[in-house]
DNA sequence: TATGAATGAGATTTCATTCAT
DNA sequence: GATGAATGAAATCTCATTCAT
């Protein structure tokens, strides 16, 4: 088994148990079981615990980021883009949801008070980007970005988290629906 | 010191701890310090630290429940009782921020799943039935109402953490515009 | 079993396993053993293992200084004091193998360095003005105290090591000459 | 690199860490990054730590013999040649805390058990003639040379534990009173 | 010889919970 | 009810040692 196997292998029963259980209730000793791992070898690689939970988070974004802006077109239709933006992040969460409950997870616990502000807007940046330079054009309400994107992503993932529930099944036509509702609630009026 | 006085210390000295330092890192001793009773007595009021947690939790519905919906008037137009909702979660919950952060934590966390999808449901009926006659008398979009809400709430929290974490101060016209973003992408078109 | 005989015998578990083993290869759980008490329970009374062994080797000191001049009487010749003090030292150490073991391997360890300059010499103290006034007074070399005090030490702390090392049984007789060849080296000649 | 090298390296990393963080606290993985070689090459040179620590006294000694009696003259007088050996003694260890700190952390070990009391005996022997001899020869008292042994390289120790710990600054008048009052203690009266 | 990733037993420490007072 | 000393299972992490390369 390579290095790049077992750093991978102990990510993802990192990320499963921490799911299934919380970070409290999440013991190397299963993690070491799950990834198929001595206990010290996770110490190989990562330095503690916390650590390895961190390291997870940023893996992540960068995945994450990959995803949403690798076939972005700048030469299209904003609100075409803003829409395959939409619907990429409710595809992929909805699709992995293990990531997507870390993540909730992860950002609302003090872990994340582990990285800086500087640290975390850096992840957040491509995103950024891509709502100011919206806002600038006069495609979008002339308002701080930052407070556009936090009205978007939450009420994005309010609803991929109602569709992981089982509460309630979205359709298609109603994903079409809630991307009207955010679209026409940012887009200049 | 009367019980009624222990119990709330303990409640509020576990909140303070969870968040700032979450679940895990919150030992029960530390509890009965903060809340200045002995270890021993934190459980002759809670079968569990799990159990506590989960009171925690339910008391702050109650009161959430309590602080949005007293002084609603059915009798006024929709829009104005919805700006007005919209206006107590934001101030509620950036002049409480522990709640807050307690409450984001708890409702991402495994521990959520200790209650039962009807349970859970129960503490959010009145915020459903506000918006549900709204969509039966046509003010609001024709969507179902937990698409609605999950978006509505979504990004009000999203709002409401933007302006707990430092990150930006939003000012009271912005939330005013805030408001309108959310009530343009929610009102029947 | 009350709170002092648990501290009791989780101080001379300890004491009896360094000896035995050193520092490294006395583990907690086997302290914890040797005293009947629950591995926790050493944390409730002392913080770590380190301060374990420190708070070890102050109440050594404490004992030993009490010991030394409980019955020291200062009207007397120095020379019948000193020898006094000599054979108390000789005595105790030859009788209590695990104390003198112990102090000698702490002293000798990084531990010490836990303790500053002058905590060090407060324990100490005593010796140093015993034998500080007796240069003073003309009876002792005048030489600096810290080197006299060494010397004798050093020599005293040989001794009692050769005698336990079980390699040469000193007689009585041997021991007076011992104090001999201590006090024509130190006496002002 | 040669050979030599690396054994040399090997042996001063282990000694520098044990000086400064004790045979606990001194992980062979450390042992390796401060010699620059990897982990598993101590263990072409040694079979184990304990043998690594071992093999480091052997040479100590081995070094110390050679260079406290390599140049005695056995023509000259004898209190002339005592006084070269006592300030040989100081002046190497005050050079060479290291050494010196490892000696006495080792002596006063359960290390030291490792070796039986007849290899100690081998490794002191140039001492233990040195002094017999002048017993013999009725110019040291008529004591068991076990007794005069321990008690002169106490003291010395002693001695240079003062003044390596910074505490008193032995001058050079200080350091002949000093063996004076070594040698007064210790000649035939 | 040399490497250093990997091991896994075992070390220290924590902490939810109990129970005698 | 209230206490807090005591428990001991379990958590995190360390580290001497091995072995495939």
């Amino acid at each position: 088994m390579k290095e790049f196997d077992k750093k991978e292998a102990i990510f993802n029963a990192m990320l499963e148990l921490i799911v299934k259980h919380g970070f409290h209730a999440s013991p190397m000793s299963d993690v070491a079981k799950h990834a198929n791992v001595a206990a010290g070898t996770i110490y190989h690689y990562f330095k503690s615990k916390d650590e390895l939970i961190c390291a997870l988070y940023v893996r992540h974004k960068e995945q994450m980021n990959e995803i949403l802006f690798k076939n972005d077109d700048p030469s299209r239709l904003f609100k075409d883009r803003f829409r395959i933006f939409y619907l990429l992040l409710f595809n992929h969460y909805t699709k992995n949801k293990n990531e997507f409950i870390f993540l909730e997870q992860f950002i609302n616990s003090p872990f994340v008070n582990t990285f800086s502000r500087a640290d975390l807007q850096k992840f957040d940046q491509p995103t950024y980007d891509f709502i100011r330079k919206a806002i600038f054009t006069q495609v979008l309400r002339d308002i701080s970005p930052k407070i556009l994107i936090s009205m978007i992503m939450g009420s994005a993932h309010a609803l991929i988290k109602l569709q992981l529930s089982g509460e309630y099944n979205i359709s298609l036509s109603e994903l079409e629906t809630a991307f009207l509702v955010c679209w026409d609630g940012i887009k200049r009026p």
